[in-house]
DNA sequence: GTGAAAGCGCTAACAC
DNA sequence: GTGTTAGCGCTTTCAC
């Protein structure tokens, strides 16, 4: 293994110059600063990764606590991951992959034992168990969602109250009157899931604002229940003629169940999907929808966690803006 | 920060001492064993990471490396890499996260810096550029997948040949005379994939002993082109009884895609899925499906790094037997 | 602008 | 069964 000495000797300078070479921490000559390069790729030196961590209490690693749940949709926990370890990578920092299994005990050994600098969670609870640890841990976090009491922490998400609002605005714009909500399974809305629970406020809320018939429905994520659900839907609400759904992996079985049901998308019902663009663009119908944002939030936590490194203050909450884009499912409601 | 040297103080003993009743690496007295875990527990000691893996050039890290693709199915993706960081925790160590996009670069990186001990790499190429690389570092490596040339690599995976011949296997024994396999995207099979090649060789071999009218068909991983390829499918062979799938993204709308050209599931039409069991389980009609054993794959992909990392001798090459699951979607072909 | 040297916290040889 | 101690390879003060 060539070391920090090996380059000092090649290019006849000492440890500590290679050494600020790398780090810039000081200034260097023109001229022993290419003789140090020089020897560096030569000799191809890597430092040892233990060592600086050692030496400068920075491992330059960042943890990331991926959710490992149902009712959460998979390709934007992986959407998520990457956009992580890109935007680390890009500060030169790498990533190190925790499972949520490992609970608050995992928090702590990776901090305490300095594997880590900093972490990111993702799938954070309204009254997430592993926040205790989080305020006490002598390493800066970033959440990615946002937890009932945010004192002490930094988090960041799609604003879920405003794309609530937005979908409704858009129906309401249409002239419909009478919509629902099909939102996540139950399960997420029990264990208080903040985005659930934000995104049915804010469309609640906007219902109440446009003087429209609004009504809620967890669902599984399964084409039965969301056949049953909306086959209910129609029965209980005969006269409804839009509909939100937050749930990605029954789009397509909603639209379809619509459709089964004799009623036409968009000329008879109007539908607004709150999911990752890509699903929404090459759906069967492309969906009018709010995007979820993985790759701007996973960006931002990591944007976030580098500033809190380097003693900057942060914002306590970011909340990326919802972006709603209009495509083939929706359209006026019927003159009624 | 507690360090070794306080537990060593707070339970009168040497740091080394403390050091040995961590590492088991010599026998310690009962009693003495006691009173440092005692202190250890007292103090809340973690071992620095850093300082270990600079003393014991061991990281206890193993790299990561997931495909960013198209056409490769991202949940499984999830499930390699969950089965992964389980499996590695289990042998206390943690995973470090790298996309393909840091290319062998990113693996000599992580390597020769010692960040991490040892790799592992998803979504292996035929002739895959990271090769020359993996061969040279002088840190184990496992693949997940077959690459054209295994020399001095280690390799696990589904045995997807074998799982092309049960599939077949699974058509001919009930009956079926004429057969096709829809599979992955054209471009996997350009950049060649190991697995998707293999697949058709099994499919083909199975089909030429069962004397079956066998033909293969790739296809894009949207509903239109699945679509568009059954169409075409029993346009070119009006008396097809039997399909093979194997591509997760268009499942669904194979079948639904034969429904509508008439053919009834099971009755006039077989088929049987290469996907996750889940799915296989989940979709509309239970599907007949060899299943993709991610969790074994990457339990396996740990094992045998932890192996070699002690020195052992493994297997050059690891292949998974298929599992075939008969499910409502394949019937014996009617008298013919 | 550069060098010398003192650690960073741990492991493992060596000594008893 | 336990203690002493010399590094592991780097960063960073202190000195010039």
């Amino acid at each position: 293994m060539v070391k920090i000495s090996d380059v000092a000797r090649h290019a006849g300078v000492s440890p500590s110059t290679v050494s600020y070479v790398l780090s810039g921490k000081r200034s260097i000559s023109e001229e022993t600063r290419r003789r140090v390069q020089d020897s560096i790729s030569e000799l191809g030196y890597r430092p040892h990764a233990g060592a600086r961590a050692l030496a400068s209490s920075r491992s330059n690693v960042l943890a990331l606590v991926v959710p490992l749940r149902t009712g959460i949709h998979v390709p934007v926990v992986m959407q998520f991951a990457v956009s992580v370890v890109t935007t680390a990578r890009r500060h030169d920092h790498d990533v190190l992959l925790l499972t949520q299994e490992e609970g608050d005990e995992g928090l702590r050994r990776v901090a305490d034992s300095a594997l880590v600098d900093a972490l990111i969670v993702m799938d954070v609870q309204l009254r997430d168990e592993r926040l205790p640890m989080l305020r006490t841990l002598d390493r800066p976090s970033v959440l990615i969602g946002f937890p009932a009491e945010t004192e002490g922490l930094t988090c960041i998400d799609l604003d879920f109250r405003a794309a609530g609002e937005a979908c409704l605005g858009h129906l309401a714009g249409l002239g419909h009157r009478v919509v629902g909500l099909i939102g996540s399974p139950p399960e997420v809305y029990e264990r208080g899931t903040g985005f659930a629970e934000r995104t049915t406020e804010g469309f609640l809320a906007a219902a109440g604002e446009h003087g429209v018939d609004a009504s809620v429905h967890p669902c599984e994520a399964t084409a039965d229940a969301a056949r049953a659900l909306v086959e209910r839907l129609l029965d209980e609400h005969p006269d409804l003629t839009g509909v939100v759904v937050h749930n990605e992996p029954v789009l397509d079985a909603v639209v379809k169940a619509f459709q089964a049901a004799g009623r036409r998308v968009p000329e008879d019902l109007s539908v607004v999907a709150i999911c990752p663009d890509e699903l929404a663009e090459h759906a069967e119908l492309p969906l009018t929808s709010v995007a979820i944002p993985a790759e701007e939030v996973g960006r931002g936590a990591v944007e976030l966690l580098m500033d809190k490194l380097d003693g900057k203050d942060v914002p306590a909450a970011t909340l990326l803006p919802p972006r709603l884009t209009a495509r083939a499912s929706t359209a006026p409601a019927a003159a009624g």
